[in-house]
DNA sequence: TTATTTTGATTTGTCTGATAAATATTACAA
DNA sequence: TTGTAATATTTATCAGACAAATCAAAATAA
């Protein structure tokens, strides 16, 4: 089966609103423009880029979406402070992403999950660990130690909530989505796997990980939600050995 | 000093543009498009969301931003993959973005750099452990254990790399700036935590995490990643602290 | 004077129509 | 079959108009 990727043209030269976009970022950089700074009304900008009004308005928008600019009628626009990840928010979707993509998010999950571990028990309160205990026992169990859906995300969820830091809270709502895809299209991966750990009683559950919480033991913890992902993480490297990693 | 913030208004309600985006995106939800598919053209599309075609360009100009469509004169338009941070590039300016922002990213890349490491023992080669040890021979110490910013830079880059993970590594080299500029704006912080740390011989350097990957001791490289960051680490729960986190 | 209302002007939001540029399609020739 | 020219179609861009919002100033009332 030919394929003649290497020769494919990607690269359609920049169109006018790509330019427009790139020289008002500039312009803001340069100008070293701050959040609640006022920008030149669309009038005076066109006519500096030397371009038509709807194309500066199709940059405009672009850099609305990001919640780079903020504008009003008759009262101008003024430069704001982006959400971070706004602009994923749009295209995290199991249907159009490719599925080295989906994976490559579920590793990324993993992996931060795993890292805020040791932040997770700095910073946890009893407060905390009160309500955490409620998430788990709430979580009843469905078959071979599976949480119901809501639980699960609840648990982890919290977890993020922990480390106080909102960009990576809001990161996991955005992947979450993602796991529970992967879960469910490679079911017939994990049951069979999650079985034999519960079989071998080497299941780590939300449970485990929250006694280690209780002590405050910050190696077990992380040492245990490795285990925790341990199903993916073995998906993931099969699935990587399959595709030749680099 | 009072203020209303809480009262004001901030979501001027939505524009036809905002509405018309959401509906392209559900549209392409609801068809269970794919990248590769064609969708209609413009006139078509304009007429079916009863709106002109300027309002349903700027709708497209945004999309075509995050790489979910491709269009070419007279071909038409196509979905695409899009890029997972395409949006978040545009956006990282530490200019541009709030203090608590670019503390969150800082804690982001933390935690995710840590929870890489037992990944990066996995995956690493023995062609990966010579490059390493140039890259780390090259780096000449500055002063007090300072690595050249480029033989820092690519330190850790060549860890992101060795994950095999492409967003992984994509999301490192967009932060990385933001590592750089807060070291750079709070040196005063940072500096003499450093110089402190030499003297008692508790900084961790690259050196020292190279031997570690030699081993391929996995809890060893993961704490000492944890103690290289440990001047981060304590410079962001001191500025949590200052603003009293939740 | 001070407060309120009215009026006018300005800026973004949207629509429409026109032209340019690119290229898929068709028709035709070798 | 292959290559070339003419045609038609679609996106890219421009230009001008009107609508809606709201800021600023003028006019009016207290």
């Amino acid at each position: 089966m030919n394929d003649f990727n290497e020769l494919k043209i990607t690269s359609q030269q920049s169109t006018l609103v790509d330019q427009v976009e790139d020289k008002l970022l500039d312009y803001f950089k340069s100008m070293e423009l701050r959040p609640g700074d006022a920008i030149p009304k669309e009038q005076e900008l066109a006519v500096a880029l030397g371009v038509g009004r709807s194309v500066l308005r199709e940059a405009l928008s672009r850099l609305r979406m990001l919640g780079l600019i903020d504008s009003r009628t008759r009262r101008g626009m003024i430069l704001t402070e982006p959400s971070l990840l706004g602009g994923m928010r749009r295209v995290i979707d199991p249907q159009i992403l490719g599925e080295e993509a989906l994976f490559d998010l579920l590793g990324f999950r993993i992996a931060l999950e795993i890292g805020i571990c040791e932040l997770v028990v700095n910073n946890i309160t009893n407060k905390h660990l009160e309500n955490l205990e409620n998430i788990v026992n709430r979580g009843v169990v469905k078959n071979f130690g599976e949480y119901t859906p809501v639980s699960e995300y609840e648990f982890h969820t919290k977890l993020y909530a922990i480390t106080g830091n909102k960009t990576i809270m809001e990161f996991q709502q955005l992947i979450h989505p993602v796991s529970i895809f992967i879960k469910e299209k490679f079911k017939d991966y994990f049951l069979p796997v999650n079985k034999e750990l519960d079989k071998t009683g080497k299941r780590v559950t939300h449970q485990h990980l929250f006694e280690y919480l209780k002590k405050k033991d910050k190696e077990g913890f992380s040492r245990a939600m490795s285990n925790h992902f341990a199903p993916y993480y073995s998906f993931l490297k099969k699935k990587n050995n399959n595709n030749g990693g680099n």
